[in-house]
DNA sequence: AACAATACTTGATTTAGATCAATCGAATTT
DNA sequence: AAATTCGATTGATCTAAATCAAGTATTGTT
């Protein structure tokens, strides 16, 4: 279960025998039910979780019902409401197992313990969340950009995994379209 | 000139002064008059440049000539084109001086040794791309769910300097909204 | 001061995509 | 297996914002 946390962890960085121990004993594993919360809109996202197994979703509802999808994360990448997590604050997204999946958890105050005692952490973390600012930028101008059928396009050459994993619904949700919008653009895709 | 950045460095990471030396060694100071290029759609982008005076903009073009921006620079925050100077990639975004700028300028090959040698400048990093992609996720989503009357107003709390500062035709790029929209809608929000 | 270039406003028109509504099919649940 | 929930499609209509167009105001430049 921590192979894959570790095999990530070494496609960016080197780590002794001693750190990985050290690592894994930060982190706990946690199981997940299809439709399980691993955080709940409204509450502090406690955990800063990796996937090993499975597919969560994180989403955020407005006043008039809709869920707006910010994320999908399956197995190998990590999820969390960051700004709840690493500032406290109440949690804007809520996340959830779309699949049955297990995650390694770790708390805000043993991410901090973990890259005290594990430096080269906080480089992991450097060059995860540089590689995550270019895709978020690239996700924020194509918002502004392209149209709807560009925006699927992207996506089916991007993550076409994804495409295949995720409802249709949920993926126009998360591309900022209307299912209606992307079923009818299907079409002149193909 | 240095200052303001240590200033910076220090309210997230503790520095000593040989750490302060050796980092201050890393970077170049450069002027740059209203108007010029700190980087060119299309070419590598050789720096990530952190603003001591001025204003900069971070834009691309698109086929039908339009300019989006992505980013206002500031003094004391960091600009550059992250996919281009971290990857080695065509930069797909012009930097441009609003004002009449100063910077402090360093490679890439210089990055990675400034991080090799003085390990906090990967936790510096490490937090502040986390408060950027915080951000970013912040405006993705509101791009999704907000009106065009949200995002200004939303715009207006949150950066009201900027807003004196910068022109609203270029207000509007960056929030995705065409000048006219936002001229418009101004008048329903006072 | 006169000129050009930029920025802002206002009106008329168009359009991409949302919303509303109904039907059908596929998966889950009991 | 029947029932219920959930997802996808298609059509009709609506709407927020874009685009097109013209005029005015504000800068910046010689």
């Amino acid at each position: 279960m921590y192979d894959i946390l570790f095999k990530h962890l070494e496609e960016k960085v080197s780590l002794t025998s001693g750190e990985k121990e050290l690592v894994a004993s930060f982190f706990t594993p946690k199981k997940l039910k299809r439709r399980q919360f691993l955080v709940v809109e409204g509450h502090v996202c406690k955990y800063l979780s990796f996937v090993t197994k499975g597919l969560l979703k994180a989403y955020n509802t407005d006043e008039k019902g809709n869920e707006h999808i910010n994320q999908f994360t399956p197995e190998g990448w990590w999820t969390s409401d960051m700004n709840s997590f690493f500032r406290g604050e109440i949690s804007f997204y809520s996340i959830n197992a779309m699949e049955d999946s297990e995650v390694l958890v770790i708390t805000s105050e043993d991410f901090e313990n973990l890259t005290l005692q594990v430096p080269v952490m906080d480089r992991y973390f450097r060059l995860l969340f540089q590689n995550s600012l270019i895709t978020k930028e690239r996700r924020l101008i194509s918002s502004h950009t392209h149209t709807a059928e560009e925006k699927y396009k992207h996506m089916v050459e991007k993550n076409p995994d994804l495409i295949r994993r995720v409802p249709q619904n949920l993926l126009a949700s998360y591309l900022g379209l209307s299912p209606e919008t992307l079923s009818r653009l299907k079409k002149n895709v193909m």
